[in-house]
RNA sequence: GGCCCGUUCGUCUAUCGGUUAGGACGCCAGGUUUUCAUCCUGGAAAGAGGGGUUCGACUCCCCUACGGGCUACCA
């Protein structure tokens, strides 16, 4: 039987690091074993539905190399791929539990039942609709079925699952090995809503039986529902999918997941691309290989040292059985970290095609030698692409001020000669390429030492004493600027 | 509260009973360089606590602590 995996995000927002991460195991087990990536999107609450999510978890998984084999705007035989769409689906199966006894129409409305809830709270006490108070409560199995027939016809109604006690439930999680649990902690769930929807246990189910999921991967916060689901695929007589459940993405700082409000406080990334004036890690400059590498060793190792992959070698090493068990706190400099080997690697000429969007800080009227040549003298400075923006702009304006402690250790060295030296060197149309080895032999014969020569020049050209070399910025500057640079410190002098 | 899961350097992790507990990010120091950054070399830094089992436990078992998740007509 051939591999099928699904990612199965509701489309509430946009999807965070922790659902990619979610995906991109779920393509790599499925690429690495010659299997299916399915996308199916579980809509069922169309209450908390939200515009234009579903589109930007389809862009976002295209963007992150995950494209799926299926989805809604890539069918295969297993559609509809949205659940909304599958709603006759659902009810056809819901009524073969209900013919087996499996399922039972309930009636209590929900302000009775949080009305229940809150009274056992104050108790101290848990609420659980199951076999132990069923019958005090309204449905099928405690009233008559003409009563039960007469409601179904007249009130909304919901679609509970029959959850008998005294059993123990065996299910088995990849990761984590043989889990037990009481049935009578299990609470007889509703299967179908009031509003004719089905609920995410049930709709999963249905779904992952019909679509033929082999593995089902996905967050840790569906581990407590794993034995739930497991009756459920008992009810139906399936045999139910191997589940791997993947711990939690925490914060990088303090208690607790990783949520999207953390993106805001920390300034951080936590989306894959921009959503509402937050910046994703594409616009901040993330090579979507560069993030993938990072989130699959969030969580998973190959068990080696090497820590640098892309997608093909991800999928030929990936080995679910390395799926760690805890939780881990996601670090955004070492995501940093491997953005910059990335980039240290990525050819240029792929970066300029790829992401022409970062390179519109620099300006039109410059050629593409030029533009190239600045990218290759920044590059190895660059963790991401945005950064490009802040270290380029010592080549488009002057500079405005001059660090003044600089400024005062050179002032013995009478700096005004040095530059008139260069000037000099321009004017006699000297190859920068040479500019070093004549500058040399000049300071020797001055005796100015050649350190405060080269601060000097670099503080004329660029206000202060750090970034790329100065050959290679007053070359790329051109003689005119650098000459202009030059004068203007000359001037600033006096 | 109940149930479930987890716990090795600050962080991500290796170790599948016997290791000087390894690597990486970050941090610190040194080197390269015309500066800063990159890069290279080195350093500090860990088995939550307590009981067992065993000749021997980070590794297996139990308890405690801590962390996390679930406990909706949300997923």
């Amino acid at each position: 039987m051939s591999i099928r995996v699904r990612f199965a995000p509701s489309p509430t927002g946009a999807l965070h690091i922790g659902g990619l991460r979610t995906a991109l195991y779920n393509y790599l087990f499925a690429k690495k074993n010659k299997g299916k990536f399915i996308l199916r999107i579980e809509d069922t609450d169309q209450n908390r539905k939200v515009e234009r999510a579903e589109e930007y978890i389809i862009e976002a998984l295209n963007w992150s190399g995950l494209q799926p084999d299926e989805s809604p705007v890539k069918p295969g035989d297993f559609g509809p791929y949205r659940q909304s769409e599958r709603k006759h689906i659902y009810h056809k199966y819901i009524k073969e539990l209900i013919d087996k006894g499996q399922a039972y129409y309930a009636f209590d409305t929900a302000d009775e039942l949080s009305g229940i809830r809150s009274e056992h709270e104050q108790q101290k006490k848990t609420f659980k609709y199951g076999f132990h108070n069923r019958m005090e409560l309204r449905n099928a199995l405690s009233l008559t079925s003409e009563t039960t027939e007469e409601l179904v016809k007249k009130v909304p109604y919901v679609i509970r699952l029959k959850v008998n006690g005294g059993k123990i439930i065996k299910v088995k999680d990849g990761i984590r090995g043989f889990i037990e649990v009481p049935s009578e902690e299990i609470d007889d769930k509703i299967l179908m809503k009031a509003d004719g929807m089905p609920t995410y246990h049930f709709a999963n189910v249905v779904d992952d039986h019909l679509m033929e999921i082999t593995h089902v991967i996905r967050g840790a916060e569906w581990l407590p529902s794993l034995a739930l689901h497991q009756l459920i695929y008992d009810a139906f007589e399936w045999s139910a999918p191997d589940f791997m459940h993947l711990p939690l993405i925490l914060k990088p700082q303090g208690k607790g997941k990783l949520s999207k409000r953390d993106g805001n406080e920390m300034g951080l990334p936590v989306f894959p691309l921009v959503w509402k004036e937050l910046k994703g890690f594409k616009e901040r400059g993330f090579l979507p290989e560069a993030l993938m590498n990072y989130l699959a060793l969030l969580g998973w190792n190959p068990g080696t040292d090497e820590e640098l992959f892309e997608m093909d070698a991800l999928v030929k090493i990936f080995d679910a059985e390395k799926i760690q068990k805890g939780g881990a706190k996601f670090d955004f400099e070492k995501a940093r970290w491997i953005n910059h080997k990335f980039l240290g690697f990525t050819d240029e000429k792929i970066i300029f095609e790829r992401f022409p969007e970062f390179l519109e800080c620099l300006p039109n009227t410059w050629s593409k030698k030029k533009k190239s040549d600045v990218y290759a003298l920044l590059r190895d400075r660059l963790f991401l692409l945005e950064e490009l923006k802040t270290q380029s702009e010592l080549f488009l304006k002057d500079p405005a001020e001059f660090d003044e402690n600089v400024m005062n250790k050179i002032q013995k060295h009478q700096p005004k000669k040095i530059i008139e030296q260069f000037c000099k060197m321009i004017k006699e149309g000297v190859d920068v390429q040479k500019w070093k080895s004549k500058i040399q032999e000049w300071n020797e014969k001055e005796g100015i030492p050649f350190g405060a020569i080269m601060q000097s020049l670099r503080l004329a050209i660029v206000g202060n004493l750090s970034g790329p070399d100065i050959f290679s910025v007053c070359e790329i500057l051109g003689n005119e600027i650098t000459l202009r640079r030059l004068e203007k410190f000359f001037n600033h002098q006096n």
